[in-house]
DNA sequence: CATGAATGAGCTTTCATTCAT
DNA sequence: GATGAATGAAAGCTCATTCAT
């Protein structure tokens, strides 16, 4: 299985799609992150993915029902793993460390943003001229993942592994870090030498202790 | 002076403009900031400008020269206080401990960041696709920046009030929290409600600290 | 057939040009002839084609493309009788005096410039600027003419019915004639009374024989 | 004097111009010439000049008007010697011999040709394109020459140096050979090498005999 | 289903011309 | 007289979308 077919069976993996349509979509994610939507031509992406420019139009309405097409499955997936129903309990069970929390979240994140990477600077491009798709992240997504981070926090809270603060400030502590170290890695810098479990053990390190020196250690 | 006026003076203060070239930059920094770059036309601009579409194009020769006019000198005032050259012997004087120097640079930086926040935002929009923008980023911000936060810390290591570790990775991680903070106080959740006070010393904290409790406390 | 199909047709006798194509160079002819290329709109091309605008550049790139694709083949039929393989052969059998042959080919030009008569116009008006037409034509057009004349003219030679003289310098003034001619009665002065047989005639025993009274006859 | 000096003082002896009106005169002749007319802008041309673009539209009221200015001293430039008043007699007493007129009139023509040569193509450009320019050369230039040439052909008729045929068409021969010598030699092939003393005589001589051999010689 | 020619609104840019300085 | 900023119409060209085949 391609590279390309990896990325369209991670984003629609229970929906069926034709051969055509499939290829319109790689297409479509390639320019759009290379380009911008805005800059994208559909006549491009027909070109690129070897249809008619009337084919992309018979399997979307408009261009943006085609960005949405994309953009939307992605927001499904990120919030996944977040969402399942007992979440906190498992994580309860199979972590009873922070570190190990933060440890196994970083991890997983990492292999979605790697293969769906395209997409992810699609969605992020996008969100500031999409209310649509703004609303939807903001209200969908990233409040859910923070609520249930918080709730997660909580929990470590209660245990006496985490500071007095308001489990919202902490989450967002400990998000800003992990996708900013995401960021960083994969967007910013992607072609920079990275030893990612050390750097991975530094950032989780970070959040725990902060990078202040204990002198009474 | 109105906010616009304030806005034109911090990026262009030595540069003479007329009256319409001033015009011209606040309505395309007002489009281009809510629609996007390419999403914008220049007979938008021009109408919200009160100027003929011609004029836009005697000032500048293309519509990405409009753009580059704009975010060149935000470039410019961003990369600004750390190029004094006396930095370092300035900050190690002046902020003891790294703590007061956090805070002072959170709070120059958002000073910063609020007045110019629209162009900010083109910046960051416009980065992935302005191959000229991206490399003047990379190479003459981002990395100037970075070596001068990296210099900073490892002051700070000699003075024993930071853990040891490379520079480079605690410059990453405090410019990782200061931004991602002031990217979520400002840019992602700009209405909900905020104690900024408390908000940044949470994060001073957090950045001294990290959010583990400490056993022996 | 009406005469605009005439003339469609004798340039792109073997070309497959859908319907809205063949509207498109015929308004195109017709408005490049009358007021130049460089003062021709496409949008007053569209409206006498009777096609939207954007029909004009699905089929053609450019403007230039335009008008290339209609003086192109111009050239082709031009040169046409010229390179007929065997061409000196058949003229040395055929047309036993040299009178004869410069009537011939008077004629045979003579038909192919009234009907293409506006191309001719549009290739002579932008050969000086169109450096692309204007290589073309002086390398592939005028020096293959020139070249196959100036053979014909030695074959006359040999036979002893042309005086001595270099065959370039003599190709050069029968050609001259000849373009002359046409020149003079189909575009400076279409509209005056003309007898065609008999200035033909004139032509050629000027070419013959100059226009001095010979003393001993 | 420089060499453009030279051509603005054979094209406008007596008039007054300023200094500014020369370099937009000089200005316009080489980017009409150059480009042609149409897609010449009045912008490029100021720039060429050195002077602001206003200062066109103020000595000439529109870019058409400019042209005119420029074109309309080269027709009476072009007729000056036919419309001497005694021309007939002077020439028939200077040039017994037709040859010698033929040749003494290829000289002159061929100077002024030279030295005008980027108006006469501007000249030749414009006539099919702009009516006045179009009357203005048939009626006063053309068939004044034709006519004078005529009559200066009956005359050497008359002395029994030329056949007889109406001296219209003998006109139409003898100056279709003069101007297509010179527009071969200094507009289609410039850049070859030419032996003009040689050329010349060769055109004279082929006017009077025509290239015929002569048997009885 | 798929095509790709056709559309016409809209794009960026250029233009000749005006006019306050 | 000279300037050059300003104009807005018009230029060449691109676009998302439609529809007959």
């Amino acid at each position: 299985m391609s590279e390309e077919e990896v990325l369209i069976h991670q984003l629609f993996d229970e929906e069926k799609l034709t051969d055509k349509q499939k290829k319109i979509i790689v297409a479509a994610i390639e320019s759009f992150s290379e380009k911008g939507y805005a800059a994208t031509s559909t006549n491009e992406i027909a070109k690129k993915a070897g249809v008619a420019e009337g084919t992309i139009f018979r399997h979307y309405k408009t261009k943006k029902e085609l960005l949405m097409s994309i953009v939307a499955p992605l927001m499904a997936k990120m919030i996944g793993p977040f969402v399942v129903n007992d979440f906190n309990k498992v994580l309860d069970r199979e972590y009873d460390r922070v570190e190990d929390f933060l440890r196994a979240t970083i991890e997983n994140r990492r292999a979605v943003l790697i293969k769906l990477l395209p997409v992810v600077k699609i969605m992020l491009q996008e969100i500031p001229f999409q209310p649509e798709l703004r609303e939807q992240f903001l209200e969908q997504i990233a409040k859910k993942i923070f609520d249930r981070v918080s709730g997660i926090i909580e929990s470590y809270q209660e245990k006496g592994q985490l500071i007095e603060m308001p489990p919202e400030s902490l989450a967002r502590l400990a998000i800003t870090n992990i996708l900013g170290y995401l960021f960083t890695r994969y967007v910013l810098f992607p072609d920079s030498h990275w030893d990612d479990e050390l750097e991975t053990e530094r950032t989780v390190q970070f959040i725990m202790h902060g990078l202040a020196r204990k002198e009474s250690n």
